[in-house]
DNA sequence: GTCTATATCTCGATAGAC
DNA sequence: GTCTATCGAGATATAGAC
């Protein structure tokens, strides 16, 4: 069983390549419209290996949207740092989770698949993902909540902002091509879009925030 | 060739039912996920007849995002009405645009699926959607600009303002089922949820635009 | 226009040689 | 562990009766 904080340490060279390759077309495809040779291909593997190493396209699938929640679950905690104002944690979260995003699009596509889907498999991961030590999510929320009760910030409700603050965060992901059409500049240098994007959502819900 | 503004105005009853079945199945199993004998059952009629009706599903798909892709730049425009104050503006734009999506939230979908997808149709029928008159997405850039220039709100960059704008009102129904699952209230009833949402977005981006 | 039956093909999965 | 060949289910698409 796979340890949640070193997701596929126990996995050969082969099955991380498939696992990745997997995570790629599944996010595109989703995953009743992946096709098991374009996971091949992509893992420039034979056919007959996915079975080998993952039973079946619906074990290979649970498989890696396992690994891919606690992944995302984990990444809220991991972009929240101890800073001594409430402007500094925010700075440091949006940088840190659109940082984590970009660095791993497959990931968010996946979750939007599933999500787009019905979710049906959500439930069981998310609970399994959250119910170790406290919810990830939730520390955001308290942080916002604290920062409410300490007048840092104007009296809002904390389940709403932290929305907000994903909503911002990840959309301009999901949208990519969308944006990349319609933003003259996201098109040419990615990269540069989304530093001056971080800096614009921490200016407007920061501004958004403030008493 | 159906006209923008009356979507489907040139379908017989059969086709609209066809129609608004496959929309439903491509929104939630994509492109190639969705199966020609679900869109059936969903039409309640044979499957033969998606056959007489639509070519073959490359057909139907093409047909069914490119009225897709048009009601939704339509609903920019729609949504955006002259108001005395910018306030105003911005709250009936929530409003307006938040309710389309809840009152389709396949076509949302759809265009979500495509994206992840790649994109590869969203140039083309983009460009066909918007070139059609004023771009309405720039509409509302320009009204930000404005805003902006008049005194009535901060300085900012309207292009990442819309786009933030844009990323509130959708993704809370792009992930959906997760938001079901980590906000207790709104698993209850998704309707109270949507608005109380919307008073949460006017109040945290308007407090976020004042100067 | 509608339905049944069927042709054709694609895909997931396996068998078996190496 | 790896590959080729192939099976069988299920999907798209069509033929043809009504």
């Amino acid at each position: 069983m796979p340890d949640a904080s070193t997701p596929r340490s126990d996995y050969s060279d082969t099955e991380r390549q498939i696992f990745d390759a997997a995570l790629q077309v599944f996010a595109r495809e989703g995953r009743h419209g992946a096709r098991m040779q374009a996971i091949a291909d992509a893992a420039d593997i034979n056919k007959a290996m996915l079975h080998y190493y993952f039973r079946d396209k619906k074990t290979l699938y649970e498989e890696v949207f396992a690994h891919t929640v606690r992944r995302f679950m984990a990444s809220f905690g991991e972009s929240l740092e101890e800073a001594p104002t409430f402007e500094e944690t925010l700075r440091v979260f949006i940088d840190g989770y659109v940082e984590f995003v970009r660095s791993d699009e497959a990931a968010m596509r996946l979750m939007v698949q599933e999500n787009l889907a019905g979710g049906s498999l959500l439930g069981k991961h998310l609970r399994e993902a959250t119910k170790s030590g406290e919810a990830p999510p939730q520390i955001l929320v308290d942080t916002i909540a604290a920062a409410s009760e300490a007048g840092e910030i104007r009296s809002v409700d904390p389940h709403h902002t932290v929305l907000s603050v994903i909503s911002t965060c990840l959309f301009f992901f999901v949208a990519r091509p969308t944006v990349e059409i319609m933003h003259p500049d996201a098109a040419g240098d990615w990269g540069a879009f989304v530093e001056v994007r971080k800096e614009h959502l921490f200016d407007l819900i920061y501004h958004g925030l403030a008493p």
